[in-house]
DNA sequence: ATTCATCCTTACAAAAGTGTGAGTACCGAA
DNA sequence: TTCGGTACTCACACTTTTGTAAGGATGAAT
């Protein structure tokens, strides 16, 4: 993280969720454990660099947990972790909200 | 924003929410109007620049109602509109959240 | 021997975001 | 005449984030 101090909840929180793909990546997390492939495929538009990038972070935030299944070919699950499963209930409301002003979100410019 | 389209309304959420300062200027703008100085000491770290940035482009999303007042010296009032205040209220679950872990979240490394 | 599927890894480059430091305009006060 | 206070604006450089494209490891199936 680098950064010692917040100056507010938000702020910290915002730190952990940093990027533009921690916040979908969660919400299908939310929906149960999944896949690489699976979660690739839930999120579109991600690269599986970014998505491995972001996992591995999540991980180490102790957001998400990763087991990995000793087969061929090789199979590898990620679940939230009680952490995370918090995080995403804390992100409900937001995405809520979104969902209600997608329309007036989109109309931006 | 260059986005026609959204995978659901979290995606939408973020990317007006996008960067590392737009929570805390609404979070500060939450508590009530504020000049443009009052915001800067509000806001630990951020450059007059990052601030104006940030400031111009909630002001494009419909989040901040910006008001001048022609004096010398000048003055110029920032306030939520009531979109931004609802969006403000979205993220007091998140804001809570960060609030209770912070000291988790500074632990990370 | 070749292909297939899965989960990565690496090197490189482009884009986005952020920071720094200087300068502007105004008018009243000293 | 110079200074102070407020809210910016601009040019530039730097850092972080994100994207692209290619390749590797494994063993079963063809």
């Amino acid at each position: 993280m680098a950064k010692r101090t917040f100056i507010c909840g938000l702020d910290a929180a915002i730190t952990v969720m940093g990027g533009k793909w921690k916040g979908l990546i969660l919400f299908s997390l939310g929906e149960g454990t999944r896949r690489f492939g699976e979660l690739r495929r839930a999120v579109p538009g991600i690269s599986e660099r970014m998505l491995i990038l972001q996992l591995r972070e999540m991980e180490a935030s102790g957001l998400v947990h990763r087991e990995v299944f000793h087969q061929v070919p090789p199979k590898v699950e990620y679940s939230l972790t009680e952490f995370g499963a918090s995080l995403n209930a804390a992100m409900g409301p937001l995405g809520a909200w979104g969902e209600e002003n997608m329309a007036r979100i989109e109309a931006i410019p």
